[in-house]
DNA sequence: TCGGTAATGATAATGATATATCATTATCAT
DNA sequence: ATGATAATGATATATCATTATCATTACCGA
């Protein structure tokens, strides 16, 4: 919570970092599903390979990739936190299913919101959060 | 959390709601700020008023208001829910201070999101938040 | 004014998420 | 293979936001 450590890989003195199965598995979860993912939702996804990952792990594991820019954070409204690889798309748009709670990235990019900001806000950021039903779920 | 009270106003045998300094101060406040506000914010600023206003009280009038459709909530990420005021606009666009962490509603309302969704998906709503330095706080 | 009781205030309890602790396990340079 | 130690798993412990509890207060109709 204070003093990061660095784990800029190249560094001659870094302390070594030892690949884990965990990790790795980790790491196909989000390669494979292609979407943003909650800690909990990576925890019940890698314990079907690895029945005995504990949750500490999926976090420490998680921060660690978010450190190395493997992943970044994304807030979901009613969600929470979850994570996701980096794309090279500069502006966000997710789909939130309300039935099965997953979240997607639409491939398709938002323009800039063009709000009449009022005078003197000064915009840096934008987030556009879709919310229905994803085609699994349509038609319950 | 499963038997709602009812609350229809003018049901001959509702039990009898009382007018309270509390409640109608905390309303005040939503009037006034013209922004949505966190249980949070709202118990700060209505202690200005009413010192002695306890928190409890801050989220059982929220709630009660939002039973009478008097306020509405709204997810801000990083933020946790807020409440406002309903406005006929029929979508949102809010601003988020990176700074002061107020919520500000925009007056000008975007355009439906016309993102490509995938096949089979429905979109329901939608919500956009954009993040920034508002006035007060532009020029850090 | 008075009394029944809704509402309040203070605080404990809860629930959800995230981190810290520590004994044990497993990675990797040697 | 072996040992130093990074990483794990299990669990305890933070942190928040929100709700429940309960004795006390105060609204409002009589």
């Amino acid at each position: 919570m204070e003093g990061a450590k660095k784990r800029i890989s190249g560094s001659p003195e870094d302390l070594q970092e030892r690949r884990t199965r965990q990790r790795r598995e980790i790491q196909v979860v989000f390669d494979r599903e292609e979407r943003p993912l909650s800690p909990r939702e990576v925890h019940d996804l890698v314990k079907e390979t690895l029945p005995r990952l504990g949750l500490a792990t999926v976090y420490r594991s998680i921060n660690r990739l978010v450190e190395e820019g493997q992943l970044v954070a994304l807030e979901i409204p009613g969600l929470g936190t979850c994570y996701e690889i980096p794309r090279t798309k500069p502006h966000h748009a997710h789909f939130l299913c309300t039935s099965c709670k997953r979240v997607f990235e639409l491939e398709k990019e938002e323009d800039e919101p063009r709000s009449g900001l009022p005078e003197g806000f000064v915009l840096e950021d934008y987030e556009i959060i879709l919310k229905g039903k994803c085609a699994e779920c349509e038609g319950d």
